[in-house]
DNA sequence: CACATATATAAAGAAACTCTTATATATCAA
DNA sequence: TTGATATATAAGAGTTTCTTTATATATGTG
């Protein structure tokens, strides 16, 4: 499960959910995990961004890649699949972490 | 109660709250109600910048400014208070904003 | 071999965001 | 009348984000 111990680290996935593609991909891996060649296609973006975007996620936590072996043809490729989060943004959460200094 | 309904309104609650300075504005109304000016000077922020954020952080309907008489020089001044919000961000709602159309 | 699939990364311009300085107005106290 | 308080807004520089285009590599198919 996802958790974040700091505003630094609040702020980064804020940063990475505050746009309309990245949620979108988001809503599109609840439905299935998916690669991102393929997830491009589905989604109408250029694969170079859907990459982009898919590592911003992964590098909050939000997402999670990994190698898995195709069965029709074998070859290995990065399967993403959407991690278990649930961020409760509260005037209470907010300060706590604003309040624990900074660091941690 | 503040709620967020599609996903152009979540896009800009997480933008404006994607950031420390404002962060640290809304722990500090969270202690208490207060005056641009004051609320500057407290966070050592430049008083174009606080008023900046509040003014953003009331666009997206965090806070709230409303004019009020001082009871020592009787002059009319706004004082921003924290509106009560609860946002609650997991894969769930994410899909739901998403799969609503955009619009709403 | 050319083409589609699949991944990865860099470069670059446009757009948005961040924050200060400057300007303006008004009240009150020393 | 000078200085502190208090609010409001604009202009501008600097930084970051956004997104496409380009480049590179590798596999499988027609």
């Amino acid at each position: 499960m996802v958790t974040i111990e700091s505003v630094d680290e609040l702020e980064r996935m804020l940063k990475v959910l505050s746009n309309p593609i990245r949620l979108k991909i988001i809503a599109s891996l609840q439905g299935q995990p998916n690669h991102a060649y393929a997830l491009a296609k589905q989604l109408g973006l250029s694969y170079p961004l859907a990459h982009l975007y898919l590592e911003s996620l992964e590098h909050v936590g939000l997402i999670e890649g990994s190698r898995v072996l195709s069965i029709e043809d074998e070859r290995e490729r990065i399967l993403y699949r959407l991690k278990d989060f649930r961020v409760e943004l509260t005037p209470e959460f907010i300060s706590k972490l604003v309040n624990s200094g900074g660091h941690n």
